[in-house]
DNA sequence: GCAAAGCAAGAGCACCGCTCTCGTTGTTGG
DNA sequence: CCAACAACGAGAGCGGTGCTCTTGCTTTGC
């Protein structure tokens, strides 16, 4: 990012780095609920009131992991549409929605973290907001493409109704982006679905109902992205 | 139940339904993590040690509340599916979803409770897994009845792959019921996706994104329940 | 070179889950 | 009927938590 000064600034930058990768540490094996400030300082040999100095409270800490869980996620699934670059719109999309499911089976903790109950206060702060985006972008960049491409069906199914048009179009304008009010909704609403069924397999819903956990997962959201609109070939799942 | 025998096991049903509402009480003002044995104790004029004569331990008292939660939501939506009977099958599907959609909103916390993160261990006690079920069991009497009527189109899309379909055999199997592969694939895939739209609306993702909360959940709901092969006339929504 | 700011350390507060002991009280079998 | 027993409430206490405040030391910037 920025050249650090002094001393003083690298060896802050450094103990923060080093806070926050145990607290990670502990919020992987344990989960959120077990991090302790305590127990950081202690790994770090420190006194847990120095600690303080770094971060202001036991939530700010975990904002920050909530912030760097959503970076971690939402790389990961910039990094699939990535490589799957110039395929076709239903394989872009499984990717994207496969590199989800992937990075939330190996940190479920961390996944718990950022899709599961808020733990602190009810508003997520504000300096989530962008990483949390990123995932929805990447997916909304695969509906935008086919769009564009003059590819995307029209949702069938019922006309939208007035409220929600004009949440889609005020959404649309905020994006910068142009996509017909339909396809926004339904896009919403697959993106929603589809942390449905991440988190349903995350957090053990699925015990005794399915068991080919990856072909039930590959199987469903092709048929989200089907129902958002994206061409398919017939063998395509 | 079973007839109370002397006063010393009525007094400790009383004891025990006293703690668990105000344990409820303080998860739905606080949430599950602020639960404390000692303000619920120090509350209803005991001290501490006593409360571990009914309950024994925090997890154990989360659980039964887990337990509860679960029953009152799946009430709720046996309540929609019995007020809706006899209408179309998508106002039954639609009723359902909405009355889910209802308790979590007016139960945020004891929602979190069940569908966020899991708090305690990571596999659901035994005693979770029935009251469990009651949802997604109203959800599918929708669909097995449309099915019975003949009425249920079956799913567009891909071919269930063969691991899937087993799975969907075993299930419809312990369930005893017939339906084909593809359609119990596809609820099943629906239930999950339900909610994911319900978290996502409760736990804050919809911020700044969806305003017409309730008109996109009535959108988004009846095409899930198109998606899932109920059929619908063509105002329905 | 010195004042100001940043920092680690320690003591301490109020709270937590949980355990153990000790009288008391309701239950029950002889 | 009453003695043995089991269940119970109260209290003290242990090790842990988040967080605050004070006390010195060190680095920084004028």
């Amino acid at each position: 990012m920025s050249a650090i000064q002094g001393a003083r600034e690298r060896a802050r930058a450094e103990v923060t780095a080093a806070i926050k990768e145990e607290a990670r540490r502990q919020v992987a094996r344990e989960g959120a609920v077990k991090l302790s400030l305590r127990a950081v300082a202690r790994e770090l040999g420190m006194v847990s009131s120095a600690l303080y100095r770094y971060f202001p409270s036991r939530d700010d800490l975990l904002t920050a992991l909530i912030v760097d869980a959503y970076d971690a996620l939402g790389a990961a699934a910039e990094g699939a549409l990535a490589t799957a670059d110039g395929r076709e719109p239903l394989e872009r999309w499984s990717a994207v929605c496969r590199a989800v499911r992937e990075w939330a089976l190996a940190h479920p903790h961390e996944y718990a973290l950022i899709y599961g109950s808020p733990v602190p206060g009810y508003s997520a702060p504000q300096a989530t907001v962008v990483p949390a985006s990123r995932v929805a972008l990447a997916l909304l960049t695969v509906v935008l493409d086919a769009h564009a491409a003059g590819a995307l069906r029209a949702p069938e199914g019922a006309v939208v109704p007035e409220a929600v048009g004009a949440d889609a179009r005020a959404l649309a304008g905020t994006l910068g982006i142009e996509l017909p009010e339909a396809a926004l909704t339904g896009f919403t609403a697959a993106w929603a679905q589809l942390f449905g069924l991440v988190s349903f397999e995350v957090f053990g819903q699925f015990n005794k109902v399915v068991e080919a956990r990856e072909e039930f997962f590959a199987h469903a959201v092709a048929a989200l992205g089907r129902a958002t609109g994206l061409p398919w070939t017939s063998q395509s799942d």
